[in-house]
DNA sequence: GCCGTTTTCGGCCCGACTGTTTTCAGTCG
């Protein structure tokens, strides 16, 4: 049996960590940064990395070249890089942790290492309790001090410490009610927004940025303390205020002028990626961009002002720069200022453009309400159609239903879309495929459903090429509407299983076969990156809430920012379209239409790059 | 180490804060 291929987050540990030692290394800080930016191209491909690279191909990734293509090679090969190794030798792992502590980055690290010998969280302990580190030029008492708390807290908190990032639904709670909050203290005059990730939609928030503008900074960076959530304060002044809850995120407020809020909001949605392609773009205008406005450096000796230029508005500071408006969710460097400057960026889905939802569960297998609650709250939310797709025969968890049971249950959803007016309900399943590619239920009774999602719940752990064959299996039977949660990821908890995307894609675009984003905050699944790989390929997709509960209908929302983030219009999502024309989409009606035959485009089958 | 409307070398964003210093390096976002 062949070994399994490398991973991709094999690979983008392995990269971070060179990285890391070329930091400790005294290395220039772009080539550090081009490992990390590598890393992070790597973890988010669609395709293995490590195949790509045996074919040459990894080149044609961004921020890949042929070094870092070499040492992917040897990874791949060996188990190992050459220079890792070298490096390893030379710095010892416990230097590592300790750039990881606020306060610490690798040239202290470094220093405390060649002066004091310092080789270990335990020995940089020992060393400053016994306030050694005082006698190395350029540190004093206050980092021991600084260090031994952070020391205390790392190991209070191990877990906490080392990356509290929070999911979205979450983070916005929070942030609101930290908005919510200070409006009140801060009188009529204030607006607060929030920025950053939160403001872009990330799947997960390691800080919450927001920003105010106001007549009175000095008292508003105060009135933040006087906040109940907020736990501690480390500085504020008249420029804004750092801060941490009680669940230990980190709480960034910013205050600027009501004539730089463009600026300020542009400076703090980031990404910090997009912000700094950004200058270089304006840079090779003669512009330098910062938080507080744009500065004409060209043409400052001519007019001898050399003031810089603030913006009201976002709109502002991109048209400033030859641009159009770039929405936050696509501010990641992915492209979207050289869009923005051809003016190709695609108009976004919205979540109004949303029509039905087609992946809903009742007490029919797990979920809490009956088929009626879930069609009115469906209604409510102003859906014309929504899909009741219960757990198959197999599935482990709650109730699996068993055929019998879904014939009744069938008749059951038929009855209740007599009963209810103004939505239409759809009879359908949520099929496990099982690890040899087969499905729970016989075709006879998957042709009685009117819609059926296909996906994968056991059995994580399979190698890529059976787990891709299971997938494909699954998309090219001819009942198969859609592949729910096409990579199984969890965010901050569960990678994806290792799986063929780009095969995925192609069959997927062959067949006519749907790909989900599920809009469960934990899942987001496929990715933002995923599901614009797999639109470039030519797949259609559908966004799910995989609501369990009335409430949790709701989580389209986050499905809907996955899709803006992948750059997604409406019309590259199924269900933007009303029931009569998508129902018509479906393989079973296509079929029908063109007397079972299906043409089978195969030999079409080629990788595209990512 | 990557990359090209400055193309195969020489660049590669901007500012605040802290603690240590007598003018700045390191860290952080």
């Amino acid at each position: 049996m062949a070994k399994p291929e490398l991973s991709n987050a094999a690979i983008a540990d392995a990269l971070e960590e060179l990285g890391d030692l070329y930091e400790l290394d005294g290395a220039i800080v772009h080539r550090v940064v081009a490992y990390r930016t590598a890393a992070k191209v790597v973890r988010e491909a669609s395709v293995p990395v490590a195949a790509l690279a045996r074919e040459g191909r990894a080149t044609q990734l961004p921020g890949i070249g042929k070094t870092l293509q070499e040492k992917i090679i040897a990874l791949d090969a060996t188990g190992t890089i050459p220079a890792a190794e070298k490096l390893r030798a030379k710095f010892p792992p416990g230097l590592i942790a300790i750039t990881r502590l606020p306060g610490l980055g690798p040239k202290r690290a470094r220093l405390l290492h060649s002066e004091l010998g310092i080789d270990s969280l335990e020995a940089l302990r020992q060393a400053a309790l016994a306030q050694r580190i005082r006698t190395v030029r350029g540190l004093g008492p206050k980092l021991e001090e600084r260090v031994i708390r952070a020391l205390d807290e790392l190991e209070a908190n191990p877990a906490a410490t080392r990356s509290p990032r929070i999911l979205l639904p979450r983070a916005l709670e929070i942030g609101e009610a930290l908005a919510t909050g200070l409006s009140a203290l801060a009188g009529e005059d204030a607006s607060i927004t929030l920025a950053g990730s939160i403001r872009r939609q990330a799947d997960s928030i390691k800080d919450i940025d927001m920003i105010a503008t106001t007549t009175r900074p000095a008292a508003l960076a105060r009135s933040l303390a006087k906040l109940e959530q907020i736990d501690s304060v480390s500085s504020a002044g008249r420029a804004g205020a750092r801060a941490r809850t009680h669940a230990g995120i980190a709480v960034d407020l910013r205050i600027a002028a009501p004539a730089q809020l463009g600026n300020l909001l542009q400076h703090f949605t980031g990404s910090n990626r997009h912000n700094a392609a950004l200058r270089e773009v304006a840079v090779r205008r003669g512009l330098h961009v910062s938080e507080y406005g744009i500065l004409d450096a060209s043409s400052s000796k001519v007019d001898a002002t050399g003031a810089t230029e603030a913006c009201a508005s976002e709109r502002e500071v991109y048209a400033r720069l030859g641009m159009a408006y770039i929405e936050p969710e696509l501010r990641e460097d992915r492209g979207e200022l050289e869009a923005a400057r051809a003016g190709t960026l695609p108009r976004l889905i919205e979540l109004g453009d949303i029509r039905g939802d087609l992946h809903a569960h009742t007490i029919a297998s797990d979920g809490h309400n009956t088929i009626e609650e879930m069609a009115l709250a469906a209604r409510e939310r102003g859906y014309e159609y929504l899909a009741i797709t219960d757990h198959s025969a197999s599935h482990g968890f709650g109730n699996a239903v068993s055929p019998e049971q879904l014939r009744r249950h069938i008749e059951l959803v038929r009855d209740a879309n007599a009963r209810v007016q103004g939505i239409e309900l759809l009879a359908g399943s949520e099929v496990n495929i099982m690890p040899d590619g087969s499905l729970d239920y016989e075709d006879e009774l998957l042709r009685k459903l009117d819609w059926i999602v296909a996906s994968v719940h056991t059995s994580f752990g399979m190698g890529e090429r059976a787990m891709t064959e299971r997938v494909i299996a699954a998309i090219e039977h001819p009942l198969i509407d859609a592949i729910g949660h096409p990579t199984g990821r969890l965010i901050e908890r569960r990678e994806p299983y290792a799986i063929d995307l780009d095969a995925v894609f192609a069959a997927a675009a062959r067949t006519g076969t749907l790909l989900e984003i599920n809009g469960n905050p934990n899942r987001r699944d496929l990715s933002d990156v995923h599901a614009r790989a797999a639109a470039r390929a030519g797949v259609t997709l559908v966004i799910d809430s995989d609501a369990h509960r009335t409430s949790t209908l709701a989580a389209m929302r986050w499905g809907v920012a996955t899709a803006r983030r992948a750059w997604l219009t409406r019309e590259q999502v199924a269900n933007t379209r009303p029931w009569e024309e998508l129902g018509k989409l479906r393989k079973q009606s296509r079929q029908q239409l063109a007397g079972d035959q299906l043409v089978d485009r195969r030999s079409r089958e080629r990788r595209e790059p990512p």
